[in-house]
DNA sequence: CTTTAGGGTTAGGGTTGA
DNA sequence: TTCAACCCTAACCCTAAA
């Protein structure tokens, strides 16, 4: 055994954003092809590449994730449990978290890249480079 | 809350080893499809079967099996200097009884060695009480 | 035929209940 | 606290379409 599941790197997710940056999305050949990112993505194949960026993707929307623990859909109950309480009237509507970006103001651009925390400016840049009419993510950002 | 968990009856227990022994181990979802063990499995999912099996297969380890708990490494140590590692040493020519039907063209074509990669070495387990001397681990992501 | 896109499944981690 | 079961996410494999 050996490896089964290879989890992916910092170094790779960056290549992959480069990549995406440059060529755009759907040309996952192309960029494992670039001498500049194949040395990082020897691993690494289009397939891969394709599936990263998939997962990645996923909460672009409105998709909002909090880690709400404390929650239990319980499904099939073989045993019902009969609770005779269906005063149901919980549901606090507190949740709204709505995903604040911290400045991202088009003008606001003194520096690079700093330790990204987290994946979301993934929009921008697939937007950025969605002028290949490729139709790729169209969807997702509309 | 009402929560009960389904602990698993010798006659799952039994269908989980004798499916892992006929099909392997990796095959949950084949395993769980077979009219064989179907009928024993009504209730349980792949996933449960492979949560089972994990479950079941601890102590395996022996030694050498630090368990960091309490402790929640939210970020991977970003490895910045990820040298590339080519090693390929893989390949693992396992029969896979994949019913692989060519849709069309019964043609006789000489290269269809195809052998998915599909790395199989964990059935024996289920012969053997004390296999796997070593268990070395690689975990080692960096 | 090669590559991309999508679906489905597996593997590992983390959390909860007993 | 530990063990067993359960849920979630990430990664992988297979198939179809372009």
């Amino acid at each position: 055994m050996g490896n089964q599941k290879q989890k992916w790197t910092a170094e790779e997710e960056d290549a992959l954003h480069r990549g995406v940056q440059k060529y755009g999305a759907g040309k996952w050949k192309n960029i494992l092809k670039d001498p500049e990112f194949a040395p990082s993505l020897t691993s690494r194949s289009n397939i891969d590449l394709k599936d990263k960026w998939r997962n990645l993707n996923v909460g672009t929307g409105q998709g909002s994730n909090v880690k709400s623990r404390t929650l239990k859909p319980k499904l099939p109950a073989p045993c019902a449990v009969t609770t005779p309480d269906p005063t149901v009237q919980d549901v606090a509507p507190v949740q709204n978290a709505t995903p604040k970006i911290p400045s991202q103001n088009s003008s606001e651009k003194d520096h690079d890249v700093k330790v990204p925390p987290r994946y979301n400016g993934m929009i921008f840049e697939a937007l950025s480079t969605i002028q290949d009419a490729n139709g790729s993510d169209m969807n997702a950002i509309c």
